[in-house]
DNA sequence: GGGGAGAGATGCCGC
DNA sequence: GCGGCATTTCTCCCC
């Protein structure tokens, strides 16, 4: 446990420096800005790093409860009992007043961090996948491109099939929904319009569908083709063999 | 700077007590599971929840560059120059694996919260808004229902226009984009085919739109109604007077 | 548990 | 900066 006097100095020393600044405390918490939110008194960790990133974890849970983006201004200032945060973010209108009531500890630090990280598995995987494998989508299809972009969105792959017909591909990695649906039907659409055919086929590749989703597939004479999520799946395999 | 003697003792006994544990270190990261990702060797810190969440922070940025949800367990194992922490778990197949270099510090207590925050400004907020001042959408609006349910959707507001058409809004607290017009298309087809009724009307409801969405709009005979988003703007003007 | 949709979504890329 | 869209999205609600 820290004195608010304490807590008030080193917090402001820290925050000078620049460093990355971790505390837990038993805090009440206000926010204004695209919404509004009240938390009563509780304990809380609370993290602010060098680029003035604010966030407010509560015991439980994935997600900061409260939080401040990037470039944020962090004053302290003490009162009697309680010592008063005020973050503000003039240039997106957005303020979160922390009352810290006990600070359990404190601690901050420079860290340094130059990496960023690689992901493998991503929907841009699974097109790709599609692009140099496109029996997957059906016999002789012939893609054109990926990513084409129009005015009513982002085609993933695009191509011909045997009979010349535009198909147009909307990947998904996980399950496909009405969302997936809506979106691939947009794009057909588009297509047909702008190019004037009426003959253009609209395929969802994608592990599994929602029956609604399927249902509205046949509505709108589109096609669900089962594509199994990228190969991470392997690689999951073979750690979990390394682990047992 | 913890030795990682000192580290992996502590780190075993606050887990053990079912603390919230906070540490800096620097380590190396994979992760495998949903997707895969690889992160080299940086400055990251390290939040265990007491409900056996795990997040790792870079030091900028929002977002946690890893993370594992609720009931992970963590093992924790020592070796020569580095400390392994095995994150598991097999429910959801996900599975963390950091290589500890460094310690630069580590805390971990007990924090309690039963706290629950309370957010208003929502989409809910601004249907509840139009529920209660029908004519924002048009002259003679007779809303019948918040939160209509279809196979296709749930449909925010439902209702009557003064010449008894049946009306479909869907609301957007920010900006109308492409996906909020392809959302409120599928509704009103929904409704024309389930009801057997040519005559349907759908309105998108939001304080802006962006151009491509108002052509879409136009191209399938939908309506655009500017509605400002729920009144959280008036208390966000009165903190700002009471910061100012 | 699955389905559907919002979120103070965030982050990325492209124009 | 906006627009469009994926995300190891997450979270909530309802069936």
């Amino acid at each position: 446990m820290l004195t608010l006097e304490n807590f008030t100095e080193q917090f402001k020393d820290s925050l000078k420096k620049n460093h990355s600044i971790i505390f837990s405390c038993e805090c009440e918490i206000n926010y204004s800005g695209r919404a509004e939110s009240h938390l009563l008194i509780g304990d809380r960790t609370i993290l602010i790093k060098s680029d003035k990133t604010l966030l407010v974890h509560q015991p439980t849970g994935n997600n900061p409860i409260n939080y401040m983006e990037e470039h944020t201004s962090h004053l302290l200032t003490k009162d009697e009992d309680f010592v008063m945060l005020q973050s503000q973010n003039l240039s997106v209108k957005e303020f979160l007043d922390i009352s810290i009531k006990k600070v359990y500890f404190f601690h901050s630090k420079l860290l340094k961090d130059n990496e960023k990280i690689q992901i493998v598995g991503t929907e841009r995987d699974m097109a790709e996948h599609i692009m140099s494998n496109p029996s997957i989508i059906c016999e002789d299809f012939k893609p054109l491109s990926k990513e084409e972009h129009t005015k009513y969105g982002f085609i993933d792959v695009f191509g011909y099939d045997k009979n010349n017909n535009l198909v147009v591909v909307e990947c998904k990695r996980y399950n496909g929904d009405l969302k997936a649906v809506s979106q691939l039907r947009r794009y057909v659409e588009k297509i047909k319009k702008s190019r004037g055919i009426e003959q253009v086929r609209g395929v969802l590749a994608c592990p599994k569908i929602s029956p609604n989703a399927l249902k509205m597939l046949e509505d709108w004479s589109l096609e669900f083709v089962r594509v199994n999520p990228p190969n991470y799946l392997e690689k999951f395999d073979k750690q979990q063999q390394k682990l047992l």
